[in-house]
This record gives C-alpha cells, sequence and structure tokens, in this order.
DNA sequence: TGAAATGTTGGGGCG
DNA sequence: ACGCCCCAACATTTC
C-alpha cells in the first residue's frame, strides 16, 4: 500500500499535468494546496490574484472530486504543512512540477530535503514552460540577455510536442481532514471583484474553452489586431497560464489541431513569440534573481528617481491623469485586473518616464491588481519600459500616450469605454481633449475629467535629462 | 514594441 | 518654358 502526496502550486489542472499522472499510479492519493505563509508577503499572491485562486481552487476541487479524488487546502509554512501531512497519511511518496520562481524554488528544495529525510520517496516533474530556465544557454553556456537570440535558440531546440490526457479516475484520498479552498480566507470582505467575476471565468475549463476558441478565429487576426486594445483580439489567457490552468504546451497543440482550419501562420507566429516571451521572462529571473527590484543594468540604481511622488502615484493608480489612453489603461486594470498590453507598455512609460517615478512602485501595482500578476512577466516588462533591463527599450524611448491613442485607437472607442468622460469627444480629440473647444472642455471639466497632471512635452524633455545624468 | 527634429525629394502653383 | 518657392511625403538622425 502506498500513498502519495501530490504538491499542486501553479499548475491547477488535471491535463497535461505530470506531477498528477506520476502520482495516480499509487493506492491512495493526497492533492494539496498550501498558501505559504513563510512566503514574503510581498511575493505572494496581491489582491486580485488570491481572489482568482480562490476560484480556480474551488474548480479544481470540484474537478478532483468527479474523478474521486478531492483537494486539500491549508494554510501554513510550506514545509512544515508537508511534513506534517506526510506522517499523519503515512505518506510513502511525494509528487509535484517543478517551479521557477526563486523564493518558491528555493522552498521546493528544503521541503524535498525534509521529505526524504523522513523517509518518502520526492519526485519532481517538468514545470510549466516549453524549456527550463537551464536548458537554453548562449554557446559559451551563459544566460541570454537578449530575446531575440534567446527565441531562435528556443526554436532551434525545438517547441516539442505532445500533451498528457487527464487520469478519468484517480485513487482515493488517504484519511486527512477536509480543506476547502474557503479555509485559505482569500475572498476578500468588501466585494471589489465583482467587475473581475463579470470579466473572467478561473478554472481549467474556462482555460480550454478560451484557448479553443482563441485558436478557432482570432489568432488568424493576431498579427493584425493585437495592438489594438479596443478589438478583443488576443488570447486572454494570460491568468490561466499564470495559474496554469492550461500548460503553454497545450496552447501549442491546440494552436497547431486548427493551423490549417484557421490558416492562420503568420497570426501563430506572432502569437507563439509572445509565449516566447514568458520563457524568456522565467529565463533571466531564474539567472538574475535579484532583478526583481534591482534594476539588470546597474547604472540605473543611480537614477534621478523622484521623491515624494505619492500623490501622483495615486492619481496614476486611480486612472486621475487626465491623460485618456493612461487614465483608460488603470482603470481598465482596477476594474478588471487585466489590461492590453499595448496600454501596459504606454501606462509604464508614464509613470517611469513623465512622471519620474520608480518603476517598482508600478511594478509593485501591477502585481496587486492583475489577475495574472506574474513575478517573472511583470519583472521583465518593467524593466523593458524603465530601460534598466534586459534586451530592454532604450531609455529615450518614450511614449507619447496621444499618439499611441491615435495610432491604435484611432476612433477612441477604448479611452470612452474606461473614461466615459470622454464619450462626447470626436475620434480626432479623443486622446487630447485639452485640444476640445472651450465650451466642451467646461463639461469634462463638470463631469470631473481633470487636466492633465504633467505637460507631455515637458515631462519628456525632463525625463530624457535624468537619462543624460546617468550615461554621462 | 518611439518620438521629434532635421534632411531630402519632387510635384505643382505662380510670376 | 523656366526658375523659384512652398510644402507634403518620406527618409534619416538624434534623443
Amino acid at each position: 500500500m502506498t500513498t502519495a502526496l501530490l504538491w499542486l502550486r501553479n499548475d491547477l489542472r488535471l491535463t497535461d499535468n505530470p506531477a498528477l499522472l506520476s502520482a495516480a499510479s499509487h493506492d491512495r492519493l493526497l492533492p494539496v494546496f498550501v498558501l505559504d505563509t513563510d512566503e514574503s508577503p510581498a511575493l505572494g499572491p496581491g489582491g486580485a490574484a488570491r481572489w482568482w485562486l480562490h476560484e480556480s481552487l474551488a474548480a479544481l476541487d470540484a474537478a478532483l472530486r468527479q474523478r474521486g479524488s478531492r483537494l486539500l487546502c491549508v494554510r501554513g509554512g510550506a514545509m512544515a504543512t508537508l511534513v506534517d501531512l506526510a506522517a499523519r497519511t503515512g505518506a510513502t511518496h511525494a509528487y509535484w512540477n517543478r517551479r521557477f520562481e526563486p523564493a518558491g524554488a528555493e522552498t521546493d528544495r528544503a521541503t524535498a530535503a525534509a521529505l526524504r529525510d523522513r523517509g518518502l520517496e520526492v519526485t519532481t516533474e517538468r514545470g510549466g514552460l516549453l524549456f527550463e530556465p537551464e536548458e537554453i544557454q548562449r554557446a559559451d553556456g551563459g544566460p541570454f540577455k537578449v530575446f531575440t537570440p534567446f527565441w531562435k535558440t528556443c526554436l532551434r531546440t525545438g517547441l516539442g510536442a505532445g500533451t498528457a490526457a487527464p487520469p478519468h479516475r484517480l485513487p482515493p484520498p488517504p484519511d486527512a481532514p477536509a480543506g476547502p479552498a474557503e479555509t485559505l480566507g482569500l475572498l476578500p470582505r468588501i466585494r471589489w471583484y465583482q467587475g473581475m467575476a463579470e470579466t473572467w471565468n478561473p478554472g481549467e475549463a474556462c482555460a480550454l474553452a478560451s484557448v479553443e476558441a482563441f485558436a478557432a478565429g482570432p489568432v488568424g487576426l493576431y498579427k493584425e489586431h493585437r495592438d489594438t486594445p479596443a478589438l478583443a483580439a488576443t488570447s486572454r489567457l494570460s491568468p490561466h497560464l499564470h495559474f496554469g490552468e492550461i500548460s503553454p504546451r497545450q496552447v501549442l497543440a491546440a494552436l497547431s489541431a486548427r493551423a490549417e482550419a484557421a490558416g492562420a501562420v503568420a497570426g501563430q507566429e506572432s502569437y507563439v513569440r509572445q509565449l516566447g516571451w514568458r520563457e524568456f521572462g522565467h529565463h533571466l529571473l531564474h539567472h538574475f534573481p535579484e532583478t526583481v527590484d534591482q534594476p539588470l543594468n546597474p547604472r540605473f540604481a543611480a537614477f534621478p528617481w523622484r521623491s515624494g511622488y505619492d500623490d501622483d502615484l495615486a492619481r496614476w493608480q486611480q486612472g486621475q491623469t487626465g491623460i485618456p489612453l493612461v487614465d483608460a489603461g488603470m482603470r481598465e486594470l482596477w476594474h478588471t485586473g487585466w489590461m492590453h498590453n499595448r496600454v501596459r507598455m504606454v501606462v509604464a512609460s508614464f509613470l517611469t518616464k513623465n512622471l519620474l517615478i520608480p518603476w517598482q512602485e508600478g511594478a509593485r501595482w501591477f502585481l496587486d491588481t492583475l489577475v495574472d500578476a506574474d513575478l517573472a512577466n511583470n519583472t521583465l516588462g518593467w524593466q523593458w519600459v524603465a530601460g534598466s533591463g534586459a534586451d530592454a527599450a532604450p531609455y529615450f524611448r518614450i511614449f507619447n500616450p496621444v499618439l499611441q491613442g491615435e495610432k491604435f485607437d484611432p476612433d477612441g472607442a477604448y479611452v470612452k469605454r474606461w473614461v466615459p468622460e470622454l464619450a462626447a469627444l470626436p475620434p480626432r480629440l479623443a486622446h487630447k481633449p485639452w485640444a476640445a473647444p472651450s465650451a466642451e472642455q467646461s463639461r469634462m471639466a463638470a463631469s470631473g475629467y481633470p487636466e492633465p497632471m504633467v505637460d507631455l512635452r515637458d515631462s519628456r524633455e525632463r525625463a530624457l535629462a535624468a537619462y543624460r545624468n546617468i550615461t554621462g
């Protein structure tokens, strides 16, 4: 008689889950999720992600129950919890899929050692990346810092194929206390997540439905429409991927299954390249863990960020900057827990360049408000925009939110959706309400829409001057 | 996965 | 017909 612990973390799915498949060969199986109280709160799930996590765990529990199993959710130190559960259930084996965030990987090493000390056989399986961070290296063995050669190496290595079907039936759980998702206390008392609940359906079943829907149509126009935030042209898979409700291998498989029907080679390539950025983010975080809050480029340690910016930071967070595209993005984020990627770049550029507020503040806000809050992707994105990271945009690449708006939201549909104060403006003026006739301006002022908090030209010049400070 | 300034070219209006 | 100027359109450079 053997009993296995299956430690689930960012792999909340039954399909293509290597650890689950291996663990299912035992007589008894206890799937467990631990909300790790030893983890630094800054690295744990933020508010929006906690809502998602709750829903996803509940969905996973339901799916497990259909197969004769169930999920145990526990709050506590991860290592102590697993050691305790092993003792209480007489577990002989433990399984999990590897994860790659520095703190998590360290916890995993310590936990594996502790369980092995107590006589368990511990097996870790391939995690939710196409390539584990050490699998891709430069010819000299070092890590990549530039995306294109990284991605070429990935493509040359081969993206792999084949995903595992979910088991029909799972071994029954050993005697153990019940622990539904509610015991984790992830949901806030105030129902601020209403907008998220209206926008998203967490859980594996919905992840699978989303990828099928995307593969069946929108991916064909992805290359053309991916930068148009008013359209539903992107996959919206980021939170599903973050929690591992679907693996990137499954995404690739779904795309290639539909490839000929959709006739969408260019769109697919362009989309798969985005999965490549996800791989690259994890590669970088693994090799440069300090970049979570330190600039990868050491020159930026001396950057003259402003101080005493709390009020300005709050206006950015609340979508009250007076710049339509920035405010629309920040309000979309607050309401839905998500923001279109083109707009993420614009709001990030505005915070770091036009407001000279450290990118770490923006990164922290995103981690707290995004349902797809992912340490690797978020760190890469913010350092990229700030110009301090790997393969970064040169610092002087400063987005002009008016031009970006006119280019990617030409009729103003996106900004009007999230900033209703702008509804009456003609498309020509939707991204620069300050140029509207004065009667229209006073109407907007009455609706509460603010004047721009900075002059875009002056603040651009100020940013360039600050940049010259550190480049000498 | 930038924007703005500066340079170049060529068509057309006009004396 | 010709030269001149203007300026849009595009290309290049700079930040």
